[in-house]
RNA sequence: GGGGGUGUAGCUCAAUUGGUUAGAGCACCGGACUGUCGAUCCGGAGGUUGCGGGUUCGAUCCCCGUCGCCCUCGCCA
């Protein structure tokens, strides 16, 4: 970073270097460290582009000066002027990048001081998060985080930069919008002008986008704020940002093969590492049937392996009665003890599994867990997972569902836990093909795999307007998600932009013509008013940041972010208002009741 | 809403089966020191063991309740 010159700086702490020795220059900074050996004081001064050793010497600056730099302390904010002067041989510092100069200080201001921080300002002290959290300004000083921050901006600028030569606008969409009660629950805002009434912040800006598309605006995009109010997850939070694009008169092939490009463009500038294009492009259906997950982690093998017609063979009714059994080879699992291989049961339990098959591939067979039940097809078991001596067998015997889930987890779980070395650093895919329909058992109706807007491909068109349950779970749907070592970073689809398939649509998830004119009234006018076809997808940003940085917790890549119940733990938030704002909001507020105290 | 983990000095942690005055490192305060750089040396101060209750002669430790934080299931078109 090149310093704007200031009257309190010339030069950053992290600017100088061996050929600016003998310069007369200005630094401004944070106290990191001191040093004081009494008659020379040595003092690292700190901004976020790093470290410089300043130099008091009463010779040089006066007693003043030097008496003042001996009571400096960490984190007081000062300026000083001085001279640049190499190190002696021997006094360099081959940790820093400056090390190999030093600042011999002439005069000082003192700026600000501090009191002694609660946690220093140090890559070396492990803090708990909720102190971070806490003072969350100190710990964004800290060089880690500095340096997501630094990432995440030049995400968003190549990001910027790569779709503004392609022609797209960044156009902002409204925070107080309507409320869709489709999707995650929304939070709501009350209106003060329209008493009784709510906005609600959008879970995504996607009915706008499409509406810019009928606009005729062509190419669209936004880096934006979503906001959902549902439990938050390590990778999860209740406000998060997304890179928004729509584009108009294409089909699913133009839309992914910008943004993989974008994608690529991304590692290389941030990560200096090239992701060969064009990226693998694998169907849903074939995802959740090796995978068990639409979004498989391909960093390893470990493949779900269909032994459903075998295992009907057999005389076990686990397996018998089951309309799908899956078994996945855990290599060198058999060194499991009976106590891991029950526990990993009771972990499968918490999936919906009754439980969790297992036994251990020997040299002639198979022994223990339930090798006795299985002896009569061992080979042919053995020859179909390609198992080998001293692998273990977990087997789910479910519904595809929980048997997708269960195995889905189980195999993600292995990975982590034996240290499976992964075959590549950066595993990238698309997935496609989605099912358009998902049948929910609870309310009885069909929900939107990827939400109510996505276009069936072309030849499940003529099977929208089919009540047989088989026919319309078989519409396949031109939806696409981008998923990275197992976390999908990215999703989209081609949108309806015709009227009455938009209807059938609506219609197949239970919606009355009604119900579709009050939720999406303006949806379906503006569909009726020319619609091109179009498209596009959302990039989940904090998760790209966490991929680039290599960080597992999404807090760490937001500057601000809340805690699991939804608090922010250094502004306080949420927190409760007074009677006036209430009054004015039209809100009164009635708490849930208390539940009943349990007898002691 | 459910399951699991956790809370002790400013920070990170320890404390035997329930038993003396709850310890250590770092940070902090005072002093010494002209080549340190996670400085060193000498000395010092610092505790509502998250909070409330119970059992006990005695509780950081056992029990009940409660709060915060983390992970997770449900939830997240």
């Amino acid at each position: 970073m090149e310093a704007i010159e200031t009257r309190y700086r010339t030069h950053t702490c992290g600017q100088l270097r061996k050929s600016d020795v003998g310069k007369e220059i200005k630094l401004a900074g944070w106290v990191h460290s001191y040093r004081d050996h009494g008659g020379l004081v040595f003092i690292d001064i700190r901004d976020r582009d790093g470290l410089t050793q300043l130099v008091f010497d009463a010779d040089l600056c006066g007693h003043a000066v030097h008496e003042e730099s001996r009571k400096l302390r960490s984190e007081w904010v000062v300026s000083i002027s001085g001279t640049v002067t190499a190190r002696g041989e021997g006094f360099e510092n081959p940790k820093i990048p400056t090390g190999q100069v030093e600042v011999r200080v002439k005069t000082m201001e003192v700026l600000s001081i501090s009191p002694t921080p609660p946690f220093m300002i140090d890559e070396y002290e492990k803090v708990s998060e909720e102190r971070r959290l806490q003072y969350r300004f100190l710990d964004l000083r800290r060089p880690q985080m500095q340096e997501t921050l630094r990432t995440r901006y030049k995400v968003t600028k190549t990001i910027r930069d790569f779709l503004g030569d392609l022609g797209f606008w960044e156009i902002e969409t409204p925070f107080l919008t309507r409320s869709t009660p489709e999707g995650a629950r929304d939070f709501i805002v009350p209106s003060r002008l329209a008493p009784g009434n709510f906005y609600a912040l959008p879970q995504s800006p996607q009915l706008f986008k499409q509406l810019l598309m009928v606009a005729g605006c062509d190419k669209y995009m936004q880096i934006v704020r979503c906001f959902r109010d549902e439990d938050p997850r390590a990778d999860r939070q209740a406000e998060f940002t997304q890179l928004d694009v729509e584009m108009s008169f294409i089909d699913v092939e133009n839309i992914t093969s910008i943004m993989e490009q974008l994608v690529a463009k991304l590692w290389k500038e941030i990560l200096g590492v090239e992701v060969k294009l064009p990226l693998m492009r694998m169907d849903y259906d074939l995802a959740m049937n090796k995978y068990g997950c639409d979004r498989p982690d391909l960093r390893f093998g470990m493949e779900l392996c269909d032994i459903t017609e075998l295992a009907h063979t057999l005389d076990f009714g686990v397996f018998k009665n089951a309309p799908m059994v899956k078994c996945i080879v855990v290599p060198g699992g058999g060194k499991f003890s009976r106590k891991e291989t029950d526990a990993l049961a009771e972990w499968a339990k918490g999936f919906g599994a009754k439980g969790l098959a297992v036994t251990k591939v020997t040299a002639t067979g198979v022994d223990t867990g339930i090798a006795k039940f299985l002896a009569p097809v061992a080979a042919k078991l053995i020859e179909a997972t390609g198992a080998k001596e001293g692998d273990l067998l977990c087997f789910a015997a479910d519904s595809p569902k929980v048997v997708h889930k269960v195995l889905g987890e189980l195999r993600l779980k292995m990975f982590r836990d034996m240290k499976i070395e992964p075959n590549q650093k950066y595993a990238f895919l698309w997935v496609v093909n989605f099912p358009a329909f998902d049948y929910d058992e609870e309310e009885g109706r069909y929900a939107a795999t990827h939400h109510p807007f996505t276009a069936p491909n072309d030849e499940d068109l003529a099977k929208l307007d089919s009540k047989d349950r088989a026919t319309v779970e078989s519409i396949k749907s031109k939806a696409y998600d981008i998923v990275c070592n197992g976390s999908e970073i990215g999703g989209g689809s081609i949108r309806i932009h015709r009227i009455d398939t938009q209807q059938k649509v609506f219609a197949q998830l239970g919606l009355s013509e009604e119900q579709q004119k009050h939720k999406f009234g303006f949806l379906l006018d503006a569909l009726a008013y020319g619609a091109p076809p179009h498209g596009g997808l959302a990039f989940g940003i904090d998760r790209l940041v966490m991929i680039l940085r290599g960080i597992s917790n999404i807090r760490d890549v937001i500057a601000f972010p809340k805690t699991q119940s939804g608090a922010d733990l250094m502004c306080g938030a949420p927190n409760t208002i007074d009677d006036k704002q209430l009054r004015e909001a039209n809100i009164r507020v009635a708490m849930p009741p208390v539940a009943e105290k349990k007898p002691a």
